[in-house]
DNA sequence: GACTCGTGGTGAACAGTGTTTACCACGAGC
DNA sequence: GCTCGTGGTAAACACTGTTCACCACGAGTC
Protein backbone atom coordinates (compact mmCIF):
# COMPACT_ATOMS: atom_id res chain seq x y z
CA UNK A 1 0.00 0.00 0.00
CA UNK A 2 1.40 3.07 -0.76
CA UNK A 3 1.50 5.53 1.98
CA UNK A 4 0.67 8.78 0.32
CA UNK A 5 -0.25 11.90 2.32
CA UNK A 6 -2.57 10.44 4.20
CA UNK A 7 -6.04 12.57 3.73
CA UNK A 8 -5.72 12.56 7.84
CA UNK A 9 -8.77 11.25 7.96
CA UNK A 10 -10.95 13.69 10.14
CA UNK A 11 -14.30 13.99 11.57
CA UNK A 12 -15.07 16.16 9.45
CA UNK A 13 -13.95 14.83 6.22
CA UNK A 14 -16.19 11.81 6.90
CA UNK A 15 -19.31 14.06 7.60
CA UNK A 16 -18.21 15.90 4.21
CA UNK A 17 -18.00 12.73 2.36
CA UNK A 18 -21.38 11.42 3.26
CA UNK A 19 -22.92 15.39 2.76
CA UNK A 20 -21.28 15.33 -0.87
CA UNK A 21 -22.71 11.98 -2.00
CA UNK A 22 -26.13 12.86 -0.64
CA UNK A 23 -26.04 16.09 -2.65
CA UNK A 24 -25.15 14.00 -5.77
CA UNK A 25 -27.79 11.21 -4.86
CA UNK A 26 -30.81 9.86 -3.35
CA UNK A 27 -30.78 9.30 0.53
CA UNK A 28 -31.57 5.32 -0.10
CA UNK A 29 -28.58 4.99 -2.31
CA UNK A 30 -25.37 6.14 1.04
CA UNK A 31 -23.81 3.18 2.18
CA UNK A 32 -22.11 3.62 4.75
CA UNK A 33 -19.00 1.73 3.14
CA UNK A 34 -19.76 3.99 -0.14
CA UNK A 35 -18.51 6.86 2.13
CA UNK A 36 -15.51 5.47 2.89
CA UNK A 37 -14.82 4.22 -0.02
CA UNK A 38 -15.06 7.84 -1.12
CA UNK A 39 -12.85 8.47 1.27
CA UNK A 40 -10.26 5.86 -0.25
CA UNK A 41 -10.49 3.76 3.45
CA UNK A 42 -12.05 0.97 4.52
CA UNK A 43 -15.43 1.14 6.45
CA UNK A 44 -13.78 0.12 9.44
CA UNK A 45 -11.82 3.17 9.95
CA UNK A 46 -14.79 5.43 9.89
CA UNK A 47 -16.02 3.89 13.30
CA UNK A 48 -12.90 6.16 14.92
CA UNK A 49 -14.65 9.12 13.88
CA UNK A 50 -18.54 8.27 13.69
CA UNK A 51 -20.55 5.77 16.29
CA UNK A 52 -22.10 4.42 13.30
CA UNK A 53 -24.41 5.16 10.23
CA UNK A 54 -27.07 6.48 12.29
CA UNK A 55 -25.15 8.95 13.99
CA UNK A 56 -23.09 10.47 11.04
CA UNK A 57 -26.43 10.74 9.37
CA UNK A 58 -27.25 12.99 12.28
CA UNK A 59 -24.13 14.94 11.88
CA UNK A 60 -24.76 15.58 8.44
CA UNK A 61 -28.48 17.03 9.48
CA UNK A 62 -27.10 19.17 12.01
CA UNK A 63 -24.87 20.61 9.57
CA UNK A 64 -27.36 21.28 7.47
CA UNK A 65 -29.65 23.24 9.73
CA UNK A 66 -26.15 25.36 10.03
CA UNK A 67 -26.14 26.27 6.57
CA UNK A 68 -29.96 27.46 6.49
CA UNK A 69 -29.05 29.12 9.76
CA UNK A 70 -25.93 30.69 8.14
CA UNK A 71 -28.72 31.57 4.67
CA UNK A 72 -31.04 33.29 7.41
CA UNK A 73 -27.62 34.87 8.19
CA UNK A 74 -27.84 36.70 4.60
CA UNK A 75 -31.09 37.81 4.65
CA UNK A 76 -31.39 41.42 5.52
CA UNK A 77 -34.29 44.25 5.23
CA UNK A 78 -35.12 46.65 7.84
CA UNK A 79 -38.90 46.03 7.77
CA UNK A 80 -40.03 42.46 9.78
CA UNK A 81 -42.32 41.83 7.57
CA UNK A 82 -40.15 41.71 4.82
CA UNK A 83 -37.71 40.18 6.56
CA UNK A 84 -40.31 37.29 7.16
CA UNK A 85 -40.67 36.73 3.30
CA UNK A 86 -37.35 36.72 2.25
CA UNK A 87 -37.04 34.04 5.38
CA UNK A 88 -39.53 31.93 4.05
CA UNK A 89 -37.96 32.15 0.41
CA UNK A 90 -34.82 31.58 1.61
CA UNK A 91 -35.79 28.09 3.50
CA UNK A 92 -37.48 27.23 0.63
CA UNK A 93 -34.64 27.66 -1.86
CA UNK A 94 -32.37 25.94 0.83
CA UNK A 95 -34.96 22.82 0.79
CA UNK A 96 -34.77 22.55 -3.32
CA UNK A 97 -30.96 23.26 -3.22
CA UNK A 98 -30.39 19.88 -2.17
CA UNK A 99 -33.90 17.81 -1.13
CA UNK A 100 -32.17 14.88 -0.14
CA UNK A 101 -29.87 17.13 2.70
CA UNK A 102 -33.44 19.20 3.51
CA UNK A 103 -35.06 15.72 3.98
CA UNK A 104 -32.13 14.57 5.99
CA UNK A 105 -32.58 16.68 8.33
CA UNK A 106 -36.06 15.70 9.64
CA UNK A 107 -35.34 12.43 9.02
CA UNK A 108 -32.13 12.66 11.84
CA UNK A 109 -33.51 15.40 13.63
CA UNK A 110 -30.58 16.69 16.33
CA UNK A 111 -32.80 15.25 19.20
CA UNK A 112 -36.58 16.49 19.20
CA UNK A 113 -37.25 15.36 22.73
CA UNK A 114 -37.21 17.87 24.78
CA UNK A 115 -39.26 20.62 23.11
CA UNK A 116 -37.50 23.41 21.69
CA UNK A 117 -34.25 23.98 23.54
CA UNK A 118 -33.17 20.59 22.83
CA UNK A 119 -32.91 21.42 19.06
CA UNK A 120 -30.01 23.79 19.28
CA UNK A 121 -28.95 24.00 15.61
CA UNK A 122 -32.37 24.04 14.71
CA UNK A 123 -33.75 26.76 17.19
CA UNK A 124 -31.10 29.34 15.74
CA UNK A 125 -32.66 29.50 12.73
CA UNK A 126 -35.91 29.22 14.36
CA UNK A 127 -34.97 32.12 16.85
CA UNK A 128 -34.61 34.30 14.07
CA UNK A 129 -37.87 33.92 12.25
CA UNK A 130 -39.12 34.04 16.09
CA UNK A 131 -37.62 37.64 16.11
CA UNK A 132 -38.51 38.99 13.03
CA UNK A 133 -42.13 37.94 14.07
CA UNK A 134 -41.75 39.47 17.54
CA UNK A 135 -40.41 42.72 15.97
CA UNK A 136 -42.93 43.03 13.81
CA UNK A 137 -45.51 42.41 16.33
CA UNK A 138 -43.66 45.21 18.28
CA UNK A 139 -44.15 47.31 15.50
CA UNK A 140 -47.84 47.28 15.12
CA UNK A 141 -47.71 45.26 11.91
CA UNK A 142 -48.31 41.99 13.21
CA UNK A 143 -51.61 41.62 15.27
CA UNK A 144 -51.29 37.84 16.86
CA UNK A 145 -52.66 36.25 20.63
CA UNK A 146 -49.81 34.00 20.93
CA UNK A 147 -46.20 35.14 19.08
CA UNK A 148 -44.76 31.65 19.66
CA UNK A 149 -47.68 29.79 17.89
CA UNK A 150 -47.64 32.34 15.19
CA UNK A 151 -44.28 31.80 14.35
CA UNK A 152 -44.48 27.90 14.53
CA UNK A 153 -47.92 28.19 12.68
CA UNK A 154 -45.42 30.47 9.98
CA UNK A 155 -42.55 27.84 9.58
CA UNK A 156 -45.16 24.78 9.71
CA UNK A 157 -46.81 26.82 6.52
CA UNK A 158 -43.46 27.15 4.63
CA UNK A 159 -41.87 24.09 5.56
CA UNK A 160 -44.94 22.65 4.03
CA UNK A 161 -44.54 24.73 0.51
CA UNK A 162 -41.22 23.59 0.38
CA UNK A 163 -42.65 19.82 1.16
CA UNK A 164 -45.31 20.06 -1.99
CA UNK A 165 -42.42 21.54 -3.86
CA UNK A 166 -40.31 18.87 -3.50
CA UNK A 167 -43.14 16.17 -4.38
CA UNK A 168 -42.87 16.97 -8.10
CA UNK A 169 -44.81 20.29 -8.26
CA UNK A 170 -41.60 21.81 -8.29
CA UNK A 171 -40.93 20.86 -12.02
CA UNK A 172 -43.13 23.04 -12.78
CA UNK A 173 -41.06 26.00 -12.49
CA UNK A 174 -43.39 28.82 -12.36
CA UNK A 175 -45.26 27.04 -9.17
CA UNK A 176 -42.03 26.98 -7.34
CA UNK A 177 -42.17 30.96 -7.72
CA UNK A 178 -45.55 31.76 -6.84
CA UNK A 179 -46.69 28.94 -4.14
CA UNK A 180 -44.06 30.18 -1.61
CA UNK A 181 -45.72 33.36 -1.93
CA UNK A 182 -48.52 32.53 -2.13
CA UNK A 183 -48.29 30.58 1.28
CA UNK A 184 -46.34 33.65 3.54
CA UNK A 185 -48.67 36.36 2.05
CA UNK A 186 -51.58 34.65 2.73
CA UNK A 187 -50.35 33.87 6.60
CA UNK A 188 -49.08 37.16 7.17
CA UNK A 189 -52.41 39.04 5.34
CA UNK A 190 -54.38 35.99 7.93
CA UNK A 191 -51.73 37.69 10.82
CA UNK A 192 -52.47 41.05 10.11
CA UNK A 193 -56.55 41.09 10.52
CA UNK A 194 -55.48 39.74 14.01
CA UNK A 195 -58.97 37.01 13.10
CA UNK B 1 -55.16 -15.26 -14.41
CA UNK B 2 -58.70 -15.75 -12.86
CA UNK B 3 -58.56 -14.53 -9.09
CA UNK B 4 -58.76 -18.08 -7.43
CA UNK B 5 -59.05 -16.99 -3.91
CA UNK B 6 -56.36 -19.51 -2.97
CA UNK B 7 -55.70 -20.49 0.75
CA UNK B 8 -52.51 -19.06 -0.65
CA UNK B 9 -51.15 -15.51 -1.00
CA UNK B 10 -52.91 -12.72 -2.90
CA UNK B 11 -51.87 -9.32 -3.72
CA UNK B 12 -54.04 -7.59 -1.24
CA UNK B 13 -52.73 -10.06 1.35
CA UNK B 14 -49.03 -9.12 0.92
CA UNK B 15 -49.72 -5.50 0.86
CA UNK B 16 -52.03 -5.99 3.90
CA UNK B 17 -49.13 -7.55 5.30
CA UNK B 18 -46.43 -4.80 4.73
CA UNK B 19 -48.86 -2.15 6.00
CA UNK B 20 -49.55 -3.40 9.16
CA UNK B 21 -45.73 -4.06 9.90
CA UNK B 22 -45.42 -0.11 8.61
CA UNK B 23 -48.57 0.43 11.60
CA UNK B 24 -46.12 -1.48 14.39
CA UNK B 25 -42.85 0.20 13.23
CA UNK B 26 -40.91 2.49 11.43
CA UNK B 27 -40.16 2.47 8.05
CA UNK B 28 -36.57 1.71 8.28
CA UNK B 29 -37.14 -1.42 10.13
CA UNK B 30 -39.66 -2.75 7.31
CA UNK B 31 -37.63 -6.14 5.12
CA UNK B 32 -38.97 -7.50 2.01
CA UNK B 33 -38.13 -10.54 4.03
CA UNK B 34 -39.99 -9.64 6.67
CA UNK B 35 -43.42 -9.25 4.95
CA UNK B 36 -43.31 -12.81 3.70
CA UNK B 37 -42.46 -14.04 7.30
CA UNK B 38 -45.79 -12.72 8.49
CA UNK B 39 -46.94 -14.26 5.86
CA UNK B 40 -45.87 -17.58 6.98
CA UNK B 41 -43.63 -17.74 3.24
CA UNK B 42 -40.41 -17.55 1.86
CA UNK B 43 -39.18 -14.03 0.11
CA UNK B 44 -38.98 -14.94 -3.68
CA UNK B 45 -43.14 -16.10 -3.17
CA UNK B 46 -43.67 -12.22 -2.89
CA UNK B 47 -42.55 -11.79 -6.34
CA UNK B 48 -45.52 -13.28 -8.18
CA UNK B 49 -47.89 -11.14 -6.70
CA UNK B 50 -45.35 -7.71 -6.35
CA UNK B 51 -42.79 -6.26 -8.96
CA UNK B 52 -40.54 -5.42 -6.24
CA UNK B 53 -39.82 -3.97 -2.62
CA UNK B 54 -40.31 -0.38 -3.96
CA UNK B 55 -43.41 -1.31 -6.18
CA UNK B 56 -44.78 -2.98 -3.22
CA UNK B 57 -44.09 0.25 -0.76
CA UNK B 58 -45.75 2.43 -3.49
CA UNK B 59 -48.65 0.17 -3.64
CA UNK B 60 -49.41 0.51 0.60
CA UNK B 61 -48.72 4.15 -0.28
CA UNK B 62 -51.47 4.38 -2.41
CA UNK B 63 -53.64 2.42 -0.57
CA UNK B 64 -52.85 4.72 2.46
CA UNK B 65 -54.12 7.82 0.08
CA UNK B 66 -57.34 5.80 -0.24
CA UNK B 67 -57.63 5.94 3.47
CA UNK B 68 -57.17 9.49 3.43
CA UNK B 69 -59.75 10.16 0.68
CA UNK B 70 -61.99 7.49 2.95
CA UNK B 71 -61.48 10.18 6.16
CA UNK B 72 -62.19 12.99 3.77
CA UNK B 73 -65.48 11.26 2.59
CA UNK B 74 -66.77 11.11 6.61
CA UNK B 75 -66.61 14.87 6.47
CA UNK B 76 -69.53 16.55 6.53
CA UNK B 77 -70.64 20.23 7.20
CA UNK B 78 -72.57 22.33 5.16
CA UNK B 79 -70.82 25.51 5.59
CA UNK B 80 -68.03 25.45 2.96
CA UNK B 81 -65.67 27.13 5.40
CA UNK B 82 -66.46 24.60 8.31
CA UNK B 83 -65.38 21.49 5.90
CA UNK B 84 -62.16 23.49 5.12
CA UNK B 85 -61.33 23.25 8.78
CA UNK B 86 -62.52 19.76 9.36
CA UNK B 87 -60.88 18.49 6.36
CA UNK B 88 -57.55 20.23 7.58
CA UNK B 89 -57.97 18.34 11.20
CA UNK B 90 -58.89 14.76 9.30
CA UNK B 91 -55.40 15.07 7.46
CA UNK B 92 -53.57 16.02 10.34
CA UNK B 93 -55.40 13.26 11.98
CA UNK B 94 -54.63 11.17 9.48
CA UNK B 95 -51.18 11.82 9.79
CA UNK B 96 -50.16 11.45 13.82
CA UNK B 97 -52.69 8.16 13.26
CA UNK B 98 -49.63 6.08 11.99
CA UNK B 99 -46.79 8.48 10.81
CA UNK B 100 -44.41 5.77 9.05
CA UNK B 101 -47.13 5.36 6.59
CA UNK B 102 -48.17 9.22 6.15
CA UNK B 103 -44.29 9.65 5.33
CA UNK B 104 -44.53 6.17 3.23
CA UNK B 105 -47.65 8.06 1.05
CA UNK B 106 -44.93 11.19 0.36
CA UNK B 107 -41.62 9.17 -0.16
CA UNK B 108 -43.02 6.68 -2.75
CA UNK B 109 -45.66 8.69 -4.05
CA UNK B 110 -47.55 7.59 -7.04
CA UNK B 111 -46.12 9.18 -9.68
CA UNK B 112 -45.35 12.49 -8.88
CA UNK B 113 -44.19 13.42 -12.33
CA UNK B 114 -46.43 14.62 -14.58
CA UNK B 115 -48.75 17.09 -12.63
CA UNK B 116 -51.42 16.53 -10.48
CA UNK B 117 -53.54 14.43 -13.14
CA UNK B 118 -50.92 11.75 -12.55
CA UNK B 119 -51.58 11.72 -8.99
CA UNK B 120 -54.84 9.60 -9.02
CA UNK B 121 -55.66 8.46 -5.67
CA UNK B 122 -54.45 12.06 -4.40
CA UNK B 123 -56.00 13.64 -6.38
CA UNK B 124 -59.52 12.33 -5.12
CA UNK B 125 -58.97 13.96 -1.61
CA UNK B 126 -57.08 17.11 -2.74
CA UNK B 127 -60.05 17.52 -5.10
CA UNK B 128 -62.68 17.36 -2.41
CA UNK B 129 -61.09 20.05 -0.23
CA UNK B 130 -60.48 22.19 -3.93
CA UNK B 131 -64.39 21.37 -4.02
CA UNK B 132 -64.72 23.06 -0.58
CA UNK B 133 -62.53 26.13 -1.67
CA UNK B 134 -64.60 26.71 -4.64
CA UNK B 135 -67.80 26.56 -2.91
CA UNK B 136 -66.46 29.13 -0.39
CA UNK B 137 -65.18 31.09 -3.33
CA UNK B 138 -68.84 30.95 -4.55
CA UNK B 139 -70.34 31.81 -1.87
CA UNK B 140 -68.06 35.17 -1.04
CA UNK B 141 -66.52 33.90 2.00
CA UNK B 142 -63.15 33.37 0.81
CA UNK B 143 -61.49 36.13 -1.59
CA UNK B 144 -58.88 34.48 -3.75
CA UNK B 145 -57.36 34.85 -7.21
CA UNK B 146 -56.34 31.81 -8.22
CA UNK B 147 -58.92 29.10 -6.33
CA UNK B 148 -56.37 26.04 -7.29
CA UNK B 149 -53.46 28.19 -6.22
CA UNK B 150 -55.28 28.81 -2.98
CA UNK B 151 -55.85 25.16 -2.40
CA UNK B 152 -52.84 24.21 -3.06
CA UNK B 153 -51.40 26.52 -0.70
CA UNK B 154 -53.55 25.53 1.48
CA UNK B 155 -52.48 22.07 1.53
CA UNK B 156 -49.12 22.95 1.87
CA UNK B 157 -50.17 24.48 5.29
CA UNK B 158 -51.80 21.96 6.58
CA UNK B 159 -49.58 19.45 5.82
CA UNK B 160 -46.47 21.85 6.96
CA UNK B 161 -48.54 21.45 10.84
CA UNK B 162 -48.74 17.45 10.71
CA UNK B 163 -45.03 17.23 10.03
CA UNK B 164 -44.65 19.57 12.24
CA UNK B 165 -46.32 17.79 15.11
CA UNK B 166 -44.91 14.39 13.94
CA UNK B 167 -40.88 15.96 14.74
CA UNK B 168 -42.10 15.74 17.96
CA UNK B 169 -43.84 18.47 18.68
CA UNK B 170 -46.93 16.21 18.98
CA UNK B 171 -45.30 14.95 21.77
CA UNK B 172 -46.83 18.28 23.92
CA UNK B 173 -50.43 17.28 23.58
CA UNK B 174 -51.67 20.75 23.86
CA UNK B 175 -49.68 21.66 20.97
CA UNK B 176 -51.43 19.33 18.47
CA UNK B 177 -54.46 20.76 19.59
CA UNK B 178 -53.89 23.86 18.49
CA UNK B 179 -51.13 24.40 15.85
CA UNK B 180 -53.36 22.79 13.22
CA UNK B 181 -56.22 25.46 14.08
CA UNK B 182 -53.85 28.07 14.35
CA UNK B 183 -52.83 27.66 10.87
CA UNK B 184 -55.84 27.06 9.34
CA UNK B 185 -57.90 29.77 10.67
CA UNK B 186 -54.52 32.01 9.72
CA UNK B 187 -54.84 31.00 6.12
CA UNK B 188 -58.37 31.16 5.86
CA UNK B 189 -58.56 34.72 7.94
CA UNK B 190 -55.60 35.50 4.90
CA UNK B 191 -57.67 34.86 2.43
CA UNK B 192 -61.45 36.03 3.74
CA UNK B 193 -59.65 39.30 3.19
CA UNK B 194 -58.39 39.12 -0.33
CA UNK B 195 -55.38 40.65 0.33
C1' DG C 1 20.37 1.40 17.46
C1' DA C 2 16.93 -1.89 19.53
C1' DC C 3 12.52 -2.34 22.04
C1' DT C 4 8.18 -1.25 23.39
C1' DC C 5 3.73 0.79 22.50
C1' DG C 6 -0.42 3.06 21.04
C1' DT C 7 -2.38 5.08 16.95
C1' DG C 8 -4.97 4.32 12.65
C1' DG C 9 -5.70 1.58 9.59
C1' DT C 10 -6.70 -3.45 7.08
C1' DG C 11 -8.97 -8.04 6.00
C1' DA C 12 -12.00 -11.44 7.29
C1' DA C 13 -16.15 -12.62 9.23
C1' DC C 14 -21.23 -12.35 10.80
C1' DA C 15 -25.82 -11.54 10.26
C1' DG C 16 -29.03 -9.57 7.52
C1' DT C 17 -30.79 -7.43 3.19
C1' DG C 18 -33.15 -7.41 -1.96
C1' DT C 19 -33.24 -10.19 -5.85
C1' DT C 20 -32.46 -14.09 -9.24
C1' DT C 21 -32.11 -18.71 -10.44
C1' DA C 22 -32.93 -23.56 -10.43
C1' DC C 23 -35.75 -26.76 -8.67
C1' DC C 24 -39.74 -29.35 -6.97
C1' DA C 25 -44.44 -30.77 -4.86
C1' DC C 26 -48.92 -31.10 -6.17
C1' DG C 27 -53.50 -30.77 -8.08
C1' DA C 28 -56.24 -30.31 -12.64
C1' DG C 29 -57.15 -31.97 -17.48
C1' DC C 30 -56.91 -35.26 -20.77
C1' DG D 1 -51.27 -42.68 -15.63
C1' DC D 2 -49.63 -39.19 -17.87
C1' DT D 3 -48.45 -34.49 -18.69
C1' DC D 4 -48.34 -29.65 -17.33
C1' DG D 5 -48.58 -25.24 -15.20
C1' DT D 6 -49.22 -23.14 -10.75
C1' DG D 7 -47.13 -21.61 -6.37
C1' DG D 8 -44.09 -22.34 -3.60
C1' DT D 9 -38.91 -23.54 -1.75
C1' DA D 10 -33.70 -23.64 -1.18
C1' DA D 11 -29.50 -21.90 -2.62
C1' DA D 12 -26.81 -18.41 -4.27
C1' DC D 13 -25.17 -13.49 -5.44
C1' DA D 14 -23.94 -9.10 -4.36
C1' DC D 15 -24.63 -6.03 -1.28
C1' DT D 16 -25.22 -3.78 3.50
C1' DG D 17 -23.79 -2.22 8.72
C1' DT D 18 -20.89 -3.73 12.27
C1' DT D 19 -17.36 -6.27 15.00
C1' DC D 20 -13.13 -8.58 15.68
C1' DA D 21 -8.34 -9.99 15.26
C1' DC D 22 -4.42 -8.37 13.41
C1' DC D 23 -0.59 -5.51 11.83
C1' DA D 24 2.36 -1.58 9.80
C1' DC D 25 4.37 2.30 11.44
C1' DG D 26 5.97 6.55 13.88
C1' DA D 27 7.20 8.23 18.51
C1' DG D 28 9.37 7.61 23.13
C1' DT D 29 12.45 5.57 26.03
C1' DC D 30 16.37 2.79 27.45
Amino acid sequence: MTLAPSPGLSRAAVVAAARELLEEGDADDLSFRGVARRLGVTAPALYAYVEDKQELLAAVATEHFEVLAARFLAVDAADPLDRIRLLGRAYVDHALASPALFRLMFRYPPRPTAGLDAFPPATRAFEMAAAATEEAVAAGQLRVADPFLANLAMWAAVHGAAEVLLLGFGADEAIAEVLVDEVIETMLAGQITGR
